[in-house]
This record gives C-alpha cells, structure tokens and sequence, in this order.
DNA sequence: CTGAAAGCGCTTACAG
DNA sequence: CTGAAAGCGCTTACAG
C-alpha cells in the first residue's frame, strides 16, 4: 500500500501538533487495514475479523480520532440530530418539555439542537431554517400561532415534524397536547363545589394561540354547565408574557361586583396575580386555582391549588412518535392528549365569603 | 450543458413529489448557471451578477431548496453549532445560563445543541462525544467534578471549549464562575450584622464540586473574620440533589444549640429548607439566606432573602469567550468571576432570639 | 463576474 | 471477512 507523503506524515507525527483531525484513512493506515475495514470497525460491525478490530480500536485511541458524522450523513447514513423550538426554555414548563425529549433521544443515539421561539412566528422559522440547513431528521415544536404550512415542502422530502403544546395549524402532523379544556373544566367545577359563583379568570391575550382559546373554552363551557353567566367583567386580559397579570388582578378585585375566586390560565400569570393578591392582603379570602404548578406552590400561604401538566410526558410522548416515524412509521398526523390532574393544596378552598 | 437523465428528470417534475432534498446542482440547472454561481448567490457573496442572483433565487424558491452545511463543513466551512452540556436543564439556573448562551450565539448564526449531565463525568463524556462527532466548533460546559483532560486532543485539534459555573480541572481552558467565596461572605455578614452568632449552613455533599468548595470556604472564611467558631454540628450536608434537605433541616433546628440562621447553598437544597421550616413552623423565627433566587422567593411567608447569581451572564459571557477564540483570538484560558448580590427581602432579616 | 474540476471524510454497494 | 472505488453535496482555488 501506498502511502502519500502528507499522510505518512502524519502518521509519523501522531496527534501531536495537527491542527487537523485525524481521519478514518489515517485510522485504517495506522492499523494496516483498508479504509472499509477501519469504518466498520469504528462503526461496531460484528463483520469484522476481532484482531483487526482491536487493531483499529488501538489507532483510533492513538490518533484521538472522532468520526465525523456530517460525511456520512451525506452518503445517506443518518444524522443523529433533530431539533426543538421551544416558546422560551426559561420557563420551567418548556426546560422539562426539553428534557423529555432529551431523555428519550439520546439513549436512542439523537441529540438535540434547540431554540426559543419567544412565540414569534419569525423566530420559528428562522429556527426550521436553520435546524434543517444543519441536517436534522426531525423537528419537534411548540408552534407559535400563525401557519405551519410552510414546512409542506420539507415534510415531503423526509423531514418529521412533531408538535407539542399545540397543534400545527394547515399542516397534518403529529401533535401532543395537554387537555386543557378539561383541565379549565376541572378547575371551574372545583371552585364551584366549593360554593362560588363569580368565577374570575385571567388569561394572556393570544388569540390563535390554541392553548389560551382552550382554557378560555374549557371555563366558558364549564360556566354554562353549572348554570352560570359568562360575566366579561370577570375575565381580566394579560399581556403575552402575563407581566401585568398583577395590575390585572387588582382591577378585576376592585370592580363593583368583584369575583371571589380566581383562574390563572398558565403559571407567569400565576406570579403576577399572586403578587397583586400579597398586595391588596386578599390570598387568605379569594380562591385561586392555577394552571401549571411551580417549584414552591406548596410553600406559598395558603399552598396553590394548580391544574398540573404532564410537561415532563409531553416532551417524552412527543420524541417517541417522531423517533417512531424516523424509524419507518408512515401515515396521517397523530393527535395525542395527555391528561391534565388538579392538585387541591389550600388556595383553591378558599370559601366564599358569606352573603 | 448536457443534464443527465434522473437530473432531469427531477427538475421537470419540480418539487413535486421527491422523497430527495433538491441540491445546489439542480438549482443551478433550473436557473441555467454553474455550480460555482448559484452557491455564489446562495450564500449571499456579493460578486454575482444581480439578474443571476435573482434567477438563482427564483429557483432555490421553487424548488424549496435548502443548503446542507454537512457538505460544506467537510470542505473546511463552519459548522455553525456548539454543544452545551448543563448539569441539568430543569433546574431554571441552567435553563437560564443556555438562554443566555443561545441569545449571544443565535444572531451569529451559531445554533446549540444541548445536553444534561446530571452531574455525571460519564454523561459529560458522552456529550463531548456525541457532540464533537456532530461537528460542533466549540463548546460551552458546566464541568462534572472528576478531569477534564480527556479534552486536550481535541483542543488541540482545533475546538474550543469554556467552562461554565465551575473550572475546568487538569486542563489550560476559559472559565467563568460566580463569585461564590463573595456571595458566601455576604450572606454570613449580613446574618452577623443582624446579630446572629450561630449561622448554620446546608450545602450538598459534592466534595470535588468548585461551587460546593467555594461556598463553604466563603462561610468558614467569614465566620473566621468574624471571630466566630466553625461548629460542625451547624453544618448540614445534603444529598446531590439536596433532595433530603428537608430532614437536614429539622434534624439542624432539633440539635441542642441549635442555629439561629440558615444559609442554603443552592436553589434546590432551599425548596427543602423551607418545607423543613414550614413544617417545623419555625420560618418566621430562624432566618434564612439563600443562594440562588428563585421565582416565587418574594411571595412566600417571610419573603426570601438571596445572594442571586447572574445565570444569565454566566451564559452570555460564557457564549462570547466562545465565539471571540471562533473568530480567531488565541492565548491562554482565561478566568472571568462574575460578582453575585445579596437581595434583602426579609428571612434574612430575623433577628435571633433574646436570650 | 463566471464555470469546470478537485476534493472534504465518510458510507456503500460490489467484487473477491 | 476484506479492499478498491464511486459518490454524497457542497466549497474552494484556479483559469478565464
């Protein structure tokens, strides 16, 4: 065999000083072997003579070679990536959405590139753009609420999208979301049970966002179920983030006929209105059920009532059907719901008070 | 120019019905100009001819063309991603520290992939590996106890690598940590100055750990200073997680000279601590000091006064030590301490019981 | 400003 | 079980 002088030298060199990589031909030279026999060695065939084997192992520890995924992805082997959009991984929801994923992609030999949408349609695609220009396999999204169409085209040439939180809107494919109208519904009736009648609730200001029209659906259909008027002085809007939901609440506390209980409808909401409530000394005398739990809602006074997502499972459930159509599934989009659970803690037993 | 048939063909029908991605070569046919032109135009270089440029552009539209970057990265151009590796993403200090990183490296078109190690060397490793056969250009890692020399081939190779929240061990890299021997004297200093004597502190049992090292030499230091014993049985070592804090805590208060103030050493040993206090319904009397701040810290009862960290600058600066050795800078590691406040909100300020 | 050609580091049939 | 060779889709000198 041949060998030409840059790569003899470097051979001769070892990995000392290179500002190069090794590569598999300096492995399969190192090792004596073909460069076909030194890829399958590295690669684990079982088609492969144990001595030469343990030969190649011996180059590759003393050349520090590392395979370069990317050449091969371009023969067609796969690219071990996909990626995840996500509204902002600041928010603990999202982070454990994250680590679903993560924990059912990388025993499976996936890792994920990841991205903040901050619900901005832009940013969304933008992140698509950049993710498949990098060779993701697959794509997994909390979608903002525009239009995921514009994915039609790459779908069709091999690429899986999942969505997660909220549906994709014109596009068939998997999705994963939580059931929020019976979560709302859940709520609602809670409170109801617990003898209230003027049921306040304060949600961000998405229309088009599926989970805000959901909860918003979920407490309308509840009202009507127990008899109860939808009363519009009793919905206080928030801003997209929630960040006012403290100046929000104030207001709904201090109209003429003022609920006496209240819904968050996602947990940055819950902050704010936790705040406003601290702040005109009402948490001890009106009700509070919250939509997702946070890390010290049962350290707060009285303890928070919350409608729990299954975060952690979206994400799982969520990686599982995109590494099921990676691995072969074909066929129409999937729609998944996973159940939401209220957890009763204090806030949300709060009485009425008497009349 | 002749076009081979299944090239044709593929461009006759479009963007039909292909499970291929279209590649730059069909761009090129479709527009009627060489390879070298259309990846001129593709990539945004200034020296084509405008009318081309818009014919080039037609059809990467029609086509639903997108580069693969695999194939130029083996071609020496930039891969545009680094790998990140947090202890864990769940934990909002580290969901904050990748934002921070993701908003500096974004806009440069540098996209993240992501992992968490759990605080395990072997999942760290695993990282590396995955990531460095993805192509990443560098990396950005919150280092596990145990070495990190494993990394000098590839260093040596060409990649970059910063250290987040704790230093490198065994090996010459950039680093940038919180000042936690500052934060720790703080926190003490504050409690001193409000009369305490007996200052226990709750830490988690990670010998090795560089936050864990300096946050109990920043309390054995100030207490030093302060002419004040260091009394092991004020000392209450959690698990990892500190997931027993909890039990740490009561078992602390029930001693016979107990403390008369808390430190906690981190935000997930604090959640214990506080459900210890609850439970014991002593957190209006033993005052508390917390590292980290956390999202509901000012609602509960009292409000929760921290040393709060910059997680966020610890990933911003981390990403821009990062991309300024990308583009060029080379030289030693450098060491950047960012400082950390004490935010008085009131635990903090109980005072010690009469005696 | 444009195009033909080489080559990056792998994987993948194919022949032995 | 092994090896020689082609080729993935780009980028990059190089010649015009």
């Amino acid at each position: 065999m041949w060998i030409g002088p840059p790569l003899y030298a470097r051979v001769v060199r070892g990995a000392e000083e290179s500002a190069r990589r090794p590569t598999i031909r300096e492995v399969a030279a190192v090792a004596g072997v073909s460069v076909s026999t030194a890829a399958r060695a590295v690669n684990g065939k079982t088609t492969v003579d144990p001595e030469l084997a343990a030969k190649v192992r011996g180059a590759v520890a003393m050349l520090g070679y590392r395979k370069q995924r990317a050449a091969g992805s371009l023969r067609g082997a796969r690219s071990g990536t996909v990626g995840v959009i996500v509204d902002d991984v600041t928010n603990p929801f999202f982070a454990t959405v994250l680590r679903g994923i993560e924990n059912v992609a990388r025993p499976r030999g996936v890792m994920t590139l990841s991205g903040s949408s901050d619900d901005r349609s832009a940013d969304e695609r933008s992140l698509v753009d950049a993710f498949l220009e990098r060779g993701v396999e697959g794509l997994l999204i909390v979608p903002t609420g525009t239009d995921q169409s514009y994915l039609q085209p790459d779908l069709r040439s091999g690429t899986v999208a999942v969505f997660l939180d909220r549906p994709a809107k014109f596009l068939d494919a998997d999705a994963i979301v939580s059931d929020n109208v019976t979560g709302m519904r859940a709520a609602v009736s809670h409170l109801v049970a617990g003898g209230h009648r003027r049921i306040g609730l304060i949600i961000a200001d998405r229309p088009g966002i599926f989970t805000a029209d959901e909860r918003q659906r979920g407490y309308e259909e509840a009202l009507h179920e127990h008899q109860l008027a939808i009363d519009p002085t009793l919905i206080g809007v928030t801003d997209l983030r929630g960040s006012d939901a403290d100046a929000v609440t104030r207001q709904l506390l201090e109209g003429d006929e003022p609920p006496t209980a209240l819904i968050t409808a996602h947990n940055l909401i819950t902050l704010g209105t936790l705040r406003g409530l601290q702040a005109l000394e009402r948490e001890r005398d009106v009700a509070l059920v919250a939509f997702d739990d946070l890390a010290l809602a049962e350290l707060v006074k009285p303890p928070l009532t919350v409608v729990k997502q299954d975060a952690y499972g979206l994400g799982r459930r969520g990686a599982e059907l995109l590494l099921e159509r990676l691995e072969g599934f074909s066929g129409p989009g999937r729609h998944l719901v996973l159940p939401t659970t209220l957890v009763a803690r204090g806030s949300g037993e709060i009485p009425p008070p008497p009349r």
